[in-house]
DNA sequence: GTGAAAGCGCTAACAC
DNA sequence: GTGTTAGCGCTTTCAC
């Protein structure tokens, strides 16, 4: 409970100025080696510890060396997988990682955003909230820098790493299709989410592309979570006309229809893969995506765009991959075992501008 | 990309000094009313938000409001459900969270708390690496408390908060021993972690208490990851004399089990409960215990620490559940859904003095 | 090689 | 009510 050690203190306790310990903590040449290990010794029987934060006060690049990682929910396995490779990337460059979940909530976005900018955080990784106010032009005119990840923030010009949810859907629907399912419910997350709406559409388009029109009955929207996802699933299928077949909107929805024994009665592919989706009974067909690749490649652009890229902003689509284990519907032949890609690989990987 | 601006521009802008200014910001009273209007229309213009590190370096309460937390891989999801309850705890008390995971390398361990420290953390709750060193003394030495969750570091007495390992396991070797299991083998984690050291003795002592003794070709340790737990359990059921049950030290390595397709020639408890458990065939039987709870506990340890207790290093035990769903061999009847709970509870939940 | 002085952005303590 | 002065722990600049 001791106070901590200012440079100070040691160097009262090595003899010298406060600046000849400056020069040999920061490890600078042009000090005498004795001179040197005077301090050294006195570093080690002190315990010091440069203060990083007092430090960075005077710098002249007026960096703090630490982003914030800003996602929906961090104990999503998604979102932690994502986190895990944005802090490995920031490790390697000897950054720190302030973390922030939103539950997508504005206003726990808004105060954590401010909080870390208020620290001085040289960037945000951030996966912005469905209701999302631009509030965040005034901490990039203040210099930080912000890339979007997983979905863009309207009304915010700003790098984005997302994949082609539309596609990805699109083809997922079209499986079903060619399995002559035509009576395909769609059930996802709230439409506030930019991923969510995105699905829609590719669900809507593969469905118009077929002819057929959509049910508004086969059709919901807004399931935060499994037991939700579930009920909403067993309510579909105890009904008159129910569907044949099911697109689910995320993972969280697709581990609702598994509890709700949709799939041993339903068709079903989803969006996201999940741990075990390869070990059910059927073994779970879904659109996969990289919350590693997502993470790393966001982190990337940031580390880029601190380091003084000042481009016009980019939009990164990274590809999503068809895994075909079954659950849609016969299979030509039995089901593949593990993370086997049998399927097409969708929104090529590439960069468009904005 | 302009420089942010400082209480100074504000108070030019406003035409006080920079003394109101803060007052201002600080929400003071004692500031005529239209003195504070115009200091906040200037804050307005010029998109003024304050620099809490500066700020945090002249209060009287030398404190940072941020916490660091260490885990070993934030992606694994035991990790990140801990990592998310102790983010929920700080964002209710207005601290910050720098997360950093160590891989359970003991180097960039030292690494993440190193710097974690010269930036000014209150606190620190850590999931120790295996080969710990006590490097930590300096750092608290230095006001930085210490929590460890999951397992204690060795030869550092500071507050821990985990769940009884050996009765959790014990309990569900006996639950093998109990359907006629004799040659019941043990795979495990690195036995330098603490949680593997711990299960491993608990089978042994089931085992003992059964008076069977242990066969060392039933016994792998070091198991890191599912890919080497199942080829691990892939040579064992080939060899001479193989186990009729297996125990599996983490969730992991049961997952490398089910992946072996050992579940469905071997009896398995495995200890940590995972999504799908009970949607597998067999659905899997395990020693449960709740990420999120440790998390919790320990984030609101931690700050009972920050905000000045300072009585000596405590131990908190949180149970374990039993969660009997199949897998162990005949049930008692068909198989129970979800999560119930149909064995018993071990390691009662309390506090015992270190 | 080493040190003294100034100042990063802010708050504490005290004036007026 | 408001302003002045000093100083948090450090780096920058410039002097010797």
């Amino acid at each position: 409970m001791a106070a901590r050690p200012t440079m100070k203190d040691v160097a009262r306790a090595a003899g010298v100025s406060l600046m000849t310990v400056s020069r040999v903590v920061a490890g600078e040449t042009g000090v005498a080696p004795q001179t040197a290990a005077r301090v050294e010794e006195a570093i080690r029987a002190l315990g010091y510890q440069r203060n990083d934060i007092a430090r960075n006060l005077r710098r002249k690049a007026q960096d703090s060396r630490t982003i914030g990682l800003v996602v929906d929910d961090l104990a999503n396995p998604f979102f932690s997988a994502l986190a895990r490779s944005v802090e490995d990337e920031a490790y390697r460059r000897g950054f720190l990682v302030l973390v922030g979940s939103t539950n997508d909530d504005p206003r726990r976005e808004r105060d954590v955003v401010s909080a870390f900018s208020a620290r001085q955080v040289d960037g945000l990784v951030l996966v912005p909230t469905g209701g999302n106010r631009p509030f965040f032009r005034a901490q990039m005119a203040r210099g930080v820098k912000v890339v979007c990840v997983d979905r863009p923030a309207t009304g915010l010009d700003v790098d984005c790493v997302a994949v082609d949810n539309r596609a990805g859907t699109a083809t997922a629907v079209r499986h079903l299709l060619d399995r002559g399912h035509s009576r395909i419910a769609y059930l996802g997350d709230r439409q506030e989410i930019w991923t969510q709406r995105e699905r829609f559409i590719g669900y809507e388009q593969a469905m118009a592309a077929a002819g057929l029109d959509v049910d508004p009955a086969l059709v919901r929207h807004g399931l935060r979570g499994v037991p939700e996802a579930a009920r909403a699933i067993a309510d579909m299928m105890k009904a008159p006309d129910p569907p044949t077949a099911l697109f689910s909107g995320n993972d969280l929805v697709t581990l609702g229809a598994v509890e709700a024994g949709a799939t041993r009665r339903l068709a079903l592919v989803g969006f996201d893969d999940f741990l075990l989706a390869d070990k059910l009974d059927p073994p779970i067909s879904v659109v996969s995506q990289d919350p590693a690749a997502l993470g790393r490649t966001a982190a990337q652009l940031l580390f880029g765009r601190i380091d003084g890229d000042d481009a016009s902003a980019r939009s990164v689509v990274l590809a999503t991959r068809f895994i075909d284990r079954g659950s849609g519907g016969a299979a030509v032949g039995p089901p593949l075992p593990g993370g086997l890609v049998t399927g097409v690989v969708d929104g090529v990987a590439g960069e468009v501008p904005a």
